[in-house]
DNA sequence: CCAGACGTTGTT
DNA sequence: GTCTGG
DNA sequence: CCAGACGTTGTT
DNA sequence: GTCTGG
């Protein structure tokens, strides 16, 4: 599964990478270590200009009809193998699909009933990736304001993560962004739903301290793009 | 997902 | 042990 | 028909 | 909004 990703592309890095040209959000720094429930960059097309563009979205996916936000506490990711007939998911999957900028997620390897190691997971080319995605758009009635959610797809481990744990994020090739993107089309991208090539990932061990990292509230986000304090998650990085 | 709290009364 | 906040 | 769920992971 | 269970 993925609960936890390492973000350490700021905003001029994402556009890079992920070709996003036009009008954006307000800038922002990394996150070391990004928690559900926080705000955080995604890539989608516009709705007008078919543009990708940037949007900062809440991390738990609430669908348009959710009575209350509640749902968007085990939303987190949505499993490929029904993304596209669970009801809270599969408007989201034909019509909002998006790609979450990352470098790393982390996984916490089980060794016993009370001990765990996290492990950073990443491309051995050290290249920005992005988690195939959905959103929504929800309103919220009691704060009469719009929310913005998304949600990370999970498949089943590739030969890199399998040790680790029996769950890891749909990770896209830079080949498939635009058809992944590309909600006009009436051929829903299926095919994608699958782990990553292993021969091009790998993972290391963390700093237990990753756990403690709490550097990527909404608040922070602007002093983080100014004075940005970072652990030595990637110091060990084989990469 | 992890980390951290896990309580009450009264006062602002 | 279980819930909440991030 | 209405009421209630709609989700994931991990743990028991 | 839509499906399932009763």
């Amino acid at each position: 599964m993925c609960g936890r990703y390492v973000r350490r592309s700021d905003k001029q890095r994402i556009a890079e990478h992920f070709h996003v040209y036009g009008p954006s959000v307000p800038d922002f720094g990394p996150s070391w270590n990004v928690a559900p429930q926080t705000f955080q960059p995604i890539v989608r097309l516009n709705r007008d200009t078919r543009e990708r563009e940037i949007v900062m979205m809440r991390w738990g996916l609430i669908p348009y009809w959710a009575k209350g936000p509640q749902i968007g506490l085990s939303t987190i990711n949505a499993k490929a193998e029904t993304v596209a007939t669970a009801p809270s998911f599969r408007e989201a999957f034909k019509r909002r699909r998006c790609l979450v900028p990352a470098d790393a997620f982390l996984e916490w390897q089980k060794i016993d009933a009370k001990t765990k190691k996290p492990f950073a997971i990443a491309l051995k080319s050290g290249e920005p990736y992005g988690f195939a995605g959905l959103s929504e758009r929800w309103h919220d009635k009691a704060a009469g304001a719009e929310l913005l959610t998304f949600t990370v797809i999970t498949t089943d481990p590739n030969a890199v993560v399998e040790p680790l744990h029996n769950r890891m994020p749909v990770i896209l090739p830079e080949r498939d962004y635009s058809r992944w993107l590309d909600v006009d089309s009436s051929q829903i991208p299926m095919d994608l739903l699958r782990p990553y090539e292993a021969d091009q990932m790998t993972a290391w061990e963390v700093d237990k301290r990753i756990g403690n990292v709490r550097n990527d509230s909404p608040e922070l986000l602007e002093e983080q793009s100014t004075t940005p304090k970072e652990p030595s998650l990637f110091d060990d990085a084989p990469l």
